[in-house]
DNA sequence: CCTACCGATCGGTAGG
DNA sequence: CCTACCGATCGGTAGG
């Protein structure tokens, strides 16, 4: 065999399940997107797909803690390098909007379905997703703190910049005019001008 | 009778079906509440409802461009405005958080909705979002033809903004530390910043 | 992985 | 605005 896939790991029924049932969630949404939709985009019978997952929820809920894990694989590591706040967070910026655009259709579902999750795995993604959002709140305040950035409310700084790296899969096409690799520049330049201190040089700042 | 109510035109029973709905919507999704959801917590029937609204789908679109016009009305006549690009954008973030906010649901509706609306008024919907958009995308190239702004992508800079404005509803809580006015101020202040022309008075740039 | 089925719920209507 | 109902579809299961 010479040609490989284009998908990860697309090789088992499991994995195409979950690939083709995050296609349809990430346009469709979950709730109007069937069992049975997905089954017959894999030319199953409806029942059939229960061979290999217990519940549509449990699909969603595989769909979401992947994703989930990929942010913090590619983030985690260069938010807590050694280098100075401004080089960290656009860092961040580049590995987030990665994450964001390779796994369009699931970081979609992650961002719009998570509501309908059930209970303990709702909260649980609630978690985890507050404990990666910290990641980038700390390179603020770490930064502020540096006295790299001005002072501001850092929270919001970085809520800001993370619902608007979020709404990417909303609007991006593979065949935009801009590469992913640009828009993480622009985006990153749009954050830092707002954040880095004003007349670093300490001249010329006496307007 | 002394007490008013405190929704806006709640009076007839078509408005109290519109402001429930969106409540309903807004919090499960419009796939996950069924028109009885919405007549039972308005103390009625399921089919009761049938004597006021033709269908489901015609609610959800009531809701959706009754927004898209609030959102029109607010911002159009100061994104017009003779005044300087940096103070038009400035008042502009102003009146579209103000909308955002003020209209919570109806505009968490709009932004998570729009995709279930049937084929007329679904693509209708979306040319009047990108007319509205094309209002931010606008002062953001005037900016920069008048030298307020330095050059960049302007739809960019302005799909930056309006994701992380309209994202808003998802968080923001009115009990929560920080006014929708102190948000917009932030807000603008981190969206400027990015876009202004450093070093504006052309002395002390020469990193 | 299929056929055939389950009870529950969906949006919507008739007829008052 | 209610009662009672419609056909369609839902997620999921039994039994092979």
């Amino acid at each position: 065999m010479v040609i490989q896939s284009a998908e990860t790991h697309t090789h088992t029924r499991k994995e195409q399940i979950y690939e083709t049932a995050s296609a349809l969630f990430s346009v469709n949404g979950y709730r109007a997107t069937s069992v049975r939709d997905i089954a017959s985009a894999l030319h199953l019978q409806g029942g059939s797909l229960y061979a290999h997952i217990t519940s549509k929820e449990q699909v969603l809920w595989e769909i979401i803690s992947r994703v989930a894990e990929s942010f913090d694989n590619a983030v985690r590591p260069v938010a807590t390098a050694a280098s100075a706040p401004t080089d960290r967070l656009r860092a961040m910026v580049h590995a987030h909007i990665n994450v964001v655009i390779r796994h369009s259709s699931h970081a979609t579902v992650f961002f719009q379905d998570w509501r309908h999750l059930n209970e303990p795995r709702r909260v649980e993604v609630l978690a985890l997703r507050d404990r990666y959002e910290a990641l980038f709140r700390q390179v603020i305040a770490d930064g502020m703190a540096a006295g790299e950035f001005a002072e501001r409310d850092a929270p919001l700084a970085a809520t800001y910049l993370l619902t608007a790296m979020n709404a990417i899969p909303g609007w991006y096409s593979p065949d935009g005019a801009r590469s992913a690799h640009e828009i993480a520049d622009d985006y990153a330049d749009l954050m830092l001008a707002g954040l880095i201190r004003t007349g670093a040089t300490e001249k010329g700042s006496t307007t």
